[in-house]
DNA sequence: CGCATTTGACCGGCGC
DNA sequence: GCGCCGGTCAAATGCG
């Protein structure tokens, strides 16, 4: 008794088209988390890239060559609750194929699922080993030019990465914001090694947040790795992938949500 | 039968 | 004012 006659899109559709309200007139506005994965050996591998396999559930509803890119863009949407916009573009690099750049956008609005609500992930395949960097960037402001160097700084970035210890700076503010945590780490729940960048132009959170990555690596030490993901991704051209571990994981990362807000 | 994915078309925003 | 690019929606097809 919605009364609505197609309740799945009209909701969205509804919020997303309003031809005026606040976000309406700036749709750039919305928060965004650029997140840079780079695929190994394995990846190139493969015929399709291992993207961030985040615990959310993500429905691809479009796809568009971008010009520059001689990869398209695929287009997901959160598909893990209903009424959850977030949403996340998935491209490949055009400088290197073997990187892949998911931009997250919009925030979930429900907790990352775990496995006592998602058992169809229980059987998630895992995926090779990624390396993934993170960048949050909050479009209100012009350019940042650290967004970038992700092609050769992310290397380099990474390798620092990994040497440091896992999220070890964060654990006081984000008890504060609740939502916060859901889209400023939207691959919390990730199983590769990934690196957040946050993107801040408008802040100064840039600059705290700047080089502010996460290595889960120690986490993935667990990660047993399968080859059947090959031949589950095989068919993917993008990347819907999924995650094996994520209980574990979700205990870890989400228990140590990422500030995105230092203070 | 239902759900997810894919492809094409349309609309909006930005730049020139 | 026009053109181009990006993004989203809608419909159709395929797979589970």
């Amino acid at each position: 008794m919605d009364g609505s006659l197609s309740p799945k899109l009209d909701t969205q559709v509804s919020d997303e088209r309003k031809p005026e309200t606040q976000d309406s007139k700036r749709r750039k506005m919305v928060q965004k988390t650029v997140v840079t994965v780079r695929i190994g050996e394995n990846g190139g591998k493969l015929k399709n890239e291992g993207p961030p396999s985040d615990l959310w559930s993500w429905r691809k509803y479009g796809q568009k060559p971008i010009k520059g890119s001689p990869h398209p863009r695929g287009y997901y949407r959160c598909s893990t609750s209903k009424g959850c916009s977030a949403k996340k573009q998935v491209e490949r690099s055009r400088a290197d194929s073997s990187m892949l750049i998911i931009t997250y956008t919009s925030s979930h609005n429900h907790p990352c699922p775990d496995l006592h609500t998602t058992t169809n992930l229980t059987k998630q395949p895992k995926e090779p080993q990624t390396q993934i960097q993170i960048t949050e960037d909050q479009p209100t402001s012009p350019k940042q030019e650290q967004q970038q160097p992700q092609e050769n700084q992310g290397q380099q970035d990474q390798k620092n990465q990994q040497n440091q210890p896992i999220m070890s700076n964060n654990d006081h503010e984000d008890r504060s914001q609740d939502q916060f945590h859901y889209l400023q780490s939207p691959i919390r729940c990730s199983t590769q090694d990934i690196m957040i960048n946050q993107e801040d132009p408008n802040d100064t959170l840039n600059l705290l947040l700047d080089e502010k990555p996460l290595s889960y690596q120690n986490l993935m030490t667990f990660t047993t790795t399968k080859s059947e993901e090959n031949d589950f991704f095989d068919e993917l051209e993008e990347l819907p992938i999924s995650s094996a571990f994520t209980g574990f994981m979700r205990s870890n990362l989400f228990d140590e949500r990422i500030p995105v807000v230092p203070s």
